[in-house]
DNA sequence: GTTGAGCGTT
């Protein structure tokens, strides 16, 4: 299950976001979204989680939780790739 | 040195 996760602090790294979910269940790999200009955080980043059950159990227990002095935002990320073709969505299939 | 709604590359 892909996670999206916002109101992050700027900094939080990627290695930082996953040692935040991993607590909760695998995850196989985990982004935060870094700006291509000046290389710091945007804020936000992506978890994605083999385990749909811990991902759920990670989203619940992360989302509204405080990091740095922030209440972040964890939910289920939206499809990337909408402009690929059918098969993106044949996996469940 | 700064800031605050959002959905990312291979």
């Amino acid at each position: 299950m892909n996670i999206y996760v916002s109101n992050l602090s700027f900094i939080v790294r990627d290695e930082d976001l996953r040692e935040f979910f991993v607590e909760y269940g695998e995850v196989s790999s985990a982004r935060v979204i870094t700006d291509k200009a000046t290389g710091r955080s945007r804020g936000f980043g992506f978890v994605e989680m083999p385990d749909d059950e811990a991902a759920r159990k990670a989203i619940k227990e992360l989302d509204g939780g405080t990091v740095d002095g922030r209440a972040i935002k964890v939910t289920e990320a939206r499809p990337r790739e909408e402009k690929s073709n059918n098969r993106s969505y044949a996996s469940k299939w």
